[in-house]
RNA sequence: GGGCGCGUAGCUCAGUGGGAGAGCGCUCGCUUCACACGCGAGAGGUCGCAGGUUCGAAACCCGCCGCGCCCACCA
């Protein structure tokens, strides 16, 4: 039982049971008591082994929250609220990520602006009241404050969803990914890479999206259908005219090499020999390669400069050279035909041929190569409409390519046995999204480009010499020096340099680039247990004991956070990972804005409360995909109206409680209590809270159906042992109730528990079996469990004869003939006479053991 | 092509070696002194298909079919 504290309750606090319990308002009301009275202030000051730390997915600002987070959240907030109750002091911050292209795009729009990295910051600089139509160009500092006045209206709205949610997050720790203390901690951690050649940075071929022009990393890629359509085009040898296909004509131009598969004996005879592109005439040799496929198209292949990873891969290892054709901007490029690397049979065919591809995209080019190829002859027949999946940046809307630039990396791929030994170290919850992960570190092709060509997010922290011609330093970066963090290259100067040098011989030049978002969200314990910031907290808080998020983002946050802390601190950054489903709408696709099915969260919140919508989010199972149904939010406010309406009946007019429970009812009763006590704790210490919920919601079902039905007649039986053992069990369950429901139905289980305890449930503690031991020492269990059972039976067949006869449930019973086995009879004879009914009742003893039969006579007359 | 998950009542799902279950929906009944945001009762299923293991399989094994997600060297 819960304590009572003198006086620590707040206005807040009633004592007193309703007339009509209502639902209405709860909401508001709970909200801000917990504010008021911190219920859920993290103590810092607690020792370690009592600290639970939770590493939040901080959700994406710019752009609106949506089921699906009301869902994963919910979850966070169930294992938040019961280690809470286990007496752990909860660090259970909120971080906004507003770092990365959404905000950069929002930004853009709302303020008609548009940044500019050589721009001189202004620190006086307003934007116009209106967008112009021109968009201002500003410094990369002037646009990060744009930024994060923007998301601050986004936070603030959020944080209102999540307070009416019922999140218990301590609202005194709130981060930002792009915030003063996040870009320091990113920045400093990337230092520390690069001082140990972790990090490093090189000219290479890049994952590249054209509109945003920007290099990407292959964890942002998704396929995509697209219909394409795959070429017949004939390549020039001596004699010998090899065939090959390929969906991207426009890059013969940049084709290397023709390959084979080395045991296929139809191209064995030109293997070795060089033959000549259609239009171009450029020489290319015919080689083999083991990654070949025979049986696809005609068994040759074009490698060109880049027309996919493959194709990067046939470079690598066989040493070929590159003609890249490719511009950033996703048009092609122009070629100086005739200098080394363009040699060809016919400069002026291949000048004239490529004057009709130069400045054209790469949808333009491939048309009027087309044409090229047909009228020139080397086009075999018509082009074959096939669909292909291809590789987008999953925020961009034309395929990503392939571009050679200069990135910066952090190597991972010397580190994939590490990190697979790190994914077996974790907790995974469920266990088998542990395969999830495995298979993207065993699928990485690459080290970790996390260089990005864009402006809102965290710059890095590095400057170039330029030397005295006017040449660029790269192998010589120029760090700040830790104290100096955050700093911003494009406006920040070097020790030792003058502004006035910025860009001139013999000074220096800022790098351009930002850090992908998952470079810095893959610190958020880091940044949410301000490391280096405040050490003291840092060590309470980490490793974190729990990340919760979302099986989606397993490749790229999960992952990246795991080889974060791999690489900074040698171990792993929590010790479980809670992963959330998908909602589903009731196609069973994920719930898009695409499909128009979206809720707003606030409306459900509104329309069902919120302890309901949590009830529904609590009944998706770790891991599982859920399926978008209202139906269960009303069964979850059933639930809550049950809640109030038990509690109602067991507080109003309960007469004194004895000091123990000694009647077998009741002490049965408190015997299946203890064991729902103990299955619901061992499911959420297995982070199955839905499990936690189903035993809880069941044996709390049934009762208020039968218990509560046994309790009306014995409560003021006039023995007052009798009306003291019920009114003990009663009160004692109603209290285990309560706690136990309290993570999931936080509002209406506070409001019932003010009815008559002091304090927060919340803050009280989780119910124990051996709250209840006392009362149930002695006696014989199964004797009382089976009274129970029976008693129960018999009160359904009483039920069933009135609904049979249809007569009102308060039908008077003239007599009730039970015949069972000796052993249930003899339970029965305990309980016999508890069961009210008004008539005389005899026991009768069966033959075997599933004798059980019930007569009923209902009494004639009328019903009142 | 590979991996993971799923397939049980009209719907959403629980059930992992021995009685086929819950809630919703549906049908019928009832103002019952906590609750009409209620209460009681009832109907409803060849547990995806086909083999195997076992005294016994919804559950364990093998194969197949279907759905979803992730991954892949998609020319």
């Amino acid at each position: 039982m819960s304590e009572k504290e003198d006086a620590a309750a707040g206005p807040a606090w009633s004592t007193r049971v309703p007339e009509r319990p209502t639902l209405d308002g709860l909401e508001e009301r709970w909200a801000s008591a917990w504010e008021s009275e911190g219920v859920y202030r993290f103590d810092r000051s607690a020792p370690r082994e009592r600290i639970y730390s939770i590493d939040t997915p901080p959700p994406t600002v710019s752009g609106s929250l949506h089921v699906g987070h009301v869902f994963s959240f919910t979850h966070t907030d169930l294992v938040a609220r019961y280690r809470r109750m286990r007496g752990m002091e909860v660090f259970y911050p909120m971080g906004w990520d507003d770092n990365g292209l959404p905000t950069e795009r929002r930004v853009q729009n709302h303020f008609g602006v548009r940044c500019d990295p050589t721009v001189a910051y202004d620190a006086a600089f307003e934007p116009p009241a209106e967008p112009p139509e021109e968009p201002i160009a500003v410094s990369r500092p002037n646009f990060v404050e744009l930024c994060l006045r923007l998301t601050q209206t986004d936070e603030r709205a959020f944080e209102e969803l999540w307070r009416r949610l019922g999140l218990s997050v301590d609202w005194g720790m709130t981060y930002a990914t792009i915030g003063d203390d996040a870009r320091r901690i990113s920045q400093r951690s990337f230092l520390g890479l690069l001082g140990r050649a972790i990090a490093y940075q090189v000219e290479a071929p890049t994952l590249w999206d054209v509109d945003f022009q920007t290099a990407v990393a292959q964890a942002e890629l998704e396929d995509r259908e697209r219909p394409g359509a795959m070429h017949r085009v004939r390549f020039h040898g001596e004699g010998a005219q090899p065939l090959i296909e390929t969906t991207r004509p426009e890059l013969i131009p940049a084709c290397v090499a023709l390959l084979a598969h080395p045991d296929d004996a139809r191209h064995a005879a030109i293997v070795g020999s060089e033959v000549r592109t259609p239009l171009f005439g450029t020489a290319v040799p015919v080689l083999t390669h083991e990654l070949v496929e025979r049986d696809k198209g005609t068994g040759l292949v074009m490698v060109c400069t880049f027309g996919d990873l493959t194709d990067v891969t046939w470079w690598r290892e066989l040493s070929l050279p590159v003609r890249p054709v490719l511009g950033v901007d996703g048009r092609l490029v122009p070629i100086p035909w005739g200098e080394p690397g363009w040699e060809s049979a016919d400069i002026d065919a291949a000048r004239a041929a490529y004057g009709e591809l130069a400045g054209r995209t790469i949808n333009q080019a491939r048309r009027r190569i087309v044409e090229l190829l047909a009228e020139s002859g080397d086009l075999i027949g018509e082009p074959q409409e096939v669909k292909r999946a291809v590789k987008f940046y999953e925020r961009g809307e034309r395929p990503v390519e392939i571009v050679t630039s200069r990135q910066w990396f952090i190597r991972t791929m010397e580190h994939r046995d590490a990190l697979i030994a790190r994914g077996r170290e974790l907790k995974w919850h469920p266990a088998y999204m542990r395969a999830r992960f495995e298979d993207w570190v065993n699928g990485l092709t690459g080290d970790w480009c996390i260089s990005r060509q864009r402006f809102f997010g965290v710059p890095f922290p590095i400057w170039y010499p330029v030397d005295a011609g006017g040449v660029v330093q790269y192998d010589a970066p120029i760090t700040p020096r830790e104290e100096q963090l955050p700093v911003d290259p494009s406006t920040d100067v070097p020790d030792g340099f003058q502004e006035s040098q910025r860009g001139t011989p013999g000074g220096f030049i800022g790098d351009p680039d930002v850090m992908d978002t998952w470079a810095t969200s893959s610190l958020t314990p880091q940044i949410a247990g301000r490391e280096w910031i405040d050490d003291e907290l840092f060590r309470a808080v980490f490793p974190m004991d729990l990340r919760p998020q979302a099986h989606d983002i397993i490749r790229t946050w999960l992952f990246t956070t795991i080889l974060r802390s791999h690489l900074d601190h040698d171990e792993l950054p929590w010790s479980n990972a809670a992963i959330s489903g998908w909602i589903l709408d009731p196609d069973r696709k994920k719930m898009s804005k695409s499909k128009g099915n979206v809720v707003t969260p606030m409306h459900l919140l509104e329309e069902h409360g919120s302890d309901a919508v949590r009830y529904w989010a609590a009944s998706g199972r770790p891991g599982a995909d859920t399926a978008f149904d209202p139906q269960q939010m009303r069964i979850g406010r059933r639930l809550a109206v049950k809640v109030l309406n038990a509690s109602k009946f067991v507080l109003q007019d309960s007469p004194t409680p004895a000091a123990r429970v000694s009647h077998p009812l009741d002490r049965a009763l408190l015997a299946r209590l203890a064991d729902v006590i103990r299955a619901a704790s061992e499911s959420f210490d297995a982070y199955d809270y839905t499990r936690a919920l189903e035993r809880t919601e069941e044996f709390f079902w049934w009762y208020c159906d039968n218990y509560l039905e046994l309790a009306k007649g014995r409560r003021y039986d006039s023995d007052p042992e009798v009306s003291g053992s019920v009114a003990r069990a009663l009160t004692l369950s109603l209290s285990v109730f309560q706690r136990l429901l309290a993570p999931f139905l936080p509002f209406v289980c506070e409001e019932v528990w003010s009815w008559w305890q002091q304090g927060s449930v919340h803050r009280a503690a989780w119910p124990q079996a051996r709250e209840l031991e006392r009362d149930l020492s002695g006696g014989d269990g199964e004797l009382e469990a089976r009274a129970l059972d029976v008693a129960a039976a018999v009160l359904h067949e009483v039920r069933k004869a009135k609904s049979d006869a249809r007569r009102p449930m308060r039908a008077p019973v003239a007599r009730v003939v039970v015949r069972d086995s000796a052993e249930r009879v003899g339970a029965l004879e305990l309980a016999a006479g508890d069961l009210r009914l008004a008539g005389a009742i005899e026991l009768l003893e069966g033959e075997a053991a599933d004798a059980f039969a019930v007569a009923v006579e209902l009494a004639d007359g009328a019903d009142d």
